[in-house]
DNA sequence: GCCAACGTTGGC
DNA sequence: GCCAACGTTGGC
C-alpha cells in the first residue's frame, strides 16, 4: 500500500495483539520497556529503521481484541537495533534469510508506558470527525506501524479524557 | 469462524 | 516483469 509517508512524524500508532503482548504487559516489564520484535513487514520495518526517533510518542493499539482500540501511550526509548528473534530457529519469527552479519529485521525499543484516562475504541475513533483521515481507519489498512499526525494524537487524548 | 484486503512467493 | 496461488491481518 502506498502511504504518504511523513518521515518527520513524531507520533505513531503501533498495533499489538493483547493476547501476545499487551499495553499492560509493557507496564509489567522490567524497566517498563520492550523491543518491538517480530515485525516482518518491510514498510513497518522501514518506519522503525529510518523514521522513528527516541522520544517519539506512540499510541499502543490493541488489535484482534474485544474491543480493538488504543489501550495506552508509550514512547520510543531506543533506536532500531537488529531483531534477534529472526536468528532463533525456535522462534516463530525466525527468518533463515537473516544473519548476524547482515540482519534483515530491525526493531525499536518502546517504553515509558503511560495510561490513558480511558480506553479509546476503534468504533469511537471512526465516529470522530477529526479522525476521518487517520491511516488506521482506511479500508484495508493492515500495516502494524503507522504514522499519526499531531492533531490525531491530541484528539485521541481528548477523547480518552472526555468521559464523565 | 468468516472473509475482504492485503503482502509475498515462485513459476514462467 | 507478470500474476496466480497462497498466507496473513484483523474487524466483525
Amino acid at each position: 500500500m502506498d502511504l504518504e509517508i511523513n518521515s518527520d512524524s513524531k507520533f505513531w500508532l503501533m498495533k499489538s495483539e493483547p493476547d501476545v503482548f499487551s499495553f499492560f504487559d509493557l507496564e509489567r516489564r522490567e524497566n517498563q520497556k520492550e523491543q518491538w520484535d517480530g515485525v516482518r513487514n518491510y514498510q513497518a520495518r522501514n518506519f522503525m529503521m529510518n523514521d522513528m526517533k527516541v522520544g517519539d510518542k506512540i499510541l499502543f493499539y490493541h488489535s484482534n481484541a474485544t474491543p480493538p482500540g488504543i489501550a495506552g501511550l508509550c514512547e520510543v526509548v531506543e533506536e532500531a537495533k537488529p531483531d534477534n528473534t529472526a536468528l532463533d530457529p525456535k522462534s516463530e519469527y525466525f527468518d533463515p534469510k537473516s544473519t548476524k552479519e547482515i540482519p534483515r529485521w530491525f526493531a525499536v525499543t518502546v517504553g515509558k508506558p503511560q495510561r490513558l484516562e480511558s480506553f479509546v475504541s476503534l468504533t469511537e475513533m471512526r465516529e470522530e470527525k477529526e479522525l476521518k483521515d487517520m491511516l488506521l481507519l482506511r479500508k484495508g489498512q493492515r500495516l502494524s506501524i503507522l504514522p499519526v499526525s499531531q492533531q490525531e494524537y491530541s484528539c485521541i487524548l481528548k477523547i480518552a479524557s472526555s468521559r464523565k
